[in-house]
DNA sequence: AGCTATTGATAAGG
DNA sequence: TCCTTATCAATAGCT
């Protein structure tokens, strides 16, 4: 019923099929109400649209769960009991993947591993050598982007200085910054003249951690 | 439609109600099939016929339950009793705590770490240290105990030549054995006298795919 | 979100 | 219940 027939089949065009579904939907919850206001029937319609959204029609003077009640005793279905059964197997599954991941987990951190045999913690060292230089690789990254950070930072420096010592106001300025680093190096100790090593976090103003750190990287 | 109009109210007729309600209901079963495989949508339709008689549809791939379940977590309505949402709850938390650790094991992996901070790559890291030396600890002492076995039969077999040296049987022994060795030795390529490490398991017969895990032996 | 040509659903009757 | 058919309702394609 429209300008042309249509197979009844999926509408590839999204906002095709959107707007067909908003039209249908609407269709079709009238019908629900006329169906159960001429011939006096229980309707429980409940749609949802493929984006998630929810729309629902209940005769009136009855409610989903009446219906569904009904619906339970007649299907002989035992959509309760069926309910609850599967949320205990899907229960199950997930605790059973949880105790999986727990296991590995445990593994990758070195516990538990009393029972394992010479292949299994072989597999379990190369996983973590894999992880390690690929955290490695990463925190490189981090540290060069930094580094370049810092140039970046000191190159300003250099031209701002430069053009202040071309203009009149060269010396006031250098006095000025000369003050504020001095106060700077008795907050924290630092002597090796200007400081840019507090504008980074913590962790890039000391040595790393692990003494192979510089070496890799 | 039809052959004439007709007012949306209860059809008092009892006859024209049950043929009202049998054509419609087929009319409004078809249309939700119809939404249901066009818009692919989800469609959970119950109808009761003032009579009691039951019928539905369900989309296709779906069941009543499984709508129901998503009617019942959109609607707010208590569909389910506490029991069931005991369960239900349970698979949310037990499904969160799942994605979490997985969250976590990729990152062990060295997987999904580009928008981590140094701090937490750094924390990574150390986690990944701390499990290396633990496994290459648990391989060293794997190692060792194949060792001490190793030592224990050649002490052993000293033992025994000796003791066979001392008695008449010695020369008939020995000769037995150095039969047996060089039958052995004929199928598997060893030379090198008493082949001890044919008691093992390969692993420990081939020198270590890691490098290092001498050094640190 | 409206419009309208067309198809689809169905009321009444057999 | 099923078929037929005149009529009304729903809606596909456009704007």
């Amino acid at each position: 019923m429209g300008r042309g027939k249509i197979e009844i089949k999926r509408i590839e065009n999204s906002s095709n099929r959107q707007v067909t579904y908003s039209k249908r939907r609407n269709g079709i919850l009238k019908k629900a109400k006329e169906i159960s206001v001429l011939c006096d029937a229980k309707v429980s319609l409940v749609i949802f649209a493929s984006s998630g959204k929810m729309h629902e029609f209940c005769s009136p003077s009855t409610t989903v769960v009446d219906i569904l009640d009904k619906y339970h005793k007649q299907s002989g279905k035992r959509l309760w009991d069926a309910k609850h059964e599967n949320l205990s197997n899907e229960i199950d599954r997930i605790k059973k993947e949880n105790d999986s991941m727990q296991i590995k987990l445990r593994h990758l951190k070195g516990e538990d591993i009393t029972s394992l045999n010479h292949k299994e913690l072989m597999a379990i060292e190369e996983a973590l050598e894999n992880g390690l230089s690929s955290i490695r690789e990463k925190q490189n990254e981090v540290h060069m982007m930094a580094k370049k950070s810092i140039k970046m930072l000191e190159d300003e420096q250099k031209e701002l200085s430069y053009e202040l010592s071309s203009s009149g106001l060269a010396e006031q300025y250098q006095q000025q910054l000369s003050m504020e680093a001095s106060a700077r190096d008795m907050d924290n100790g630092y002597h090796h003249g200007r400081d840019y090593n507090s504008h980074l976090p913590f962790t890039f103003r000391v040595q790393p951690i692990q003494p192979n750190l510089q070496q890799r990287m």
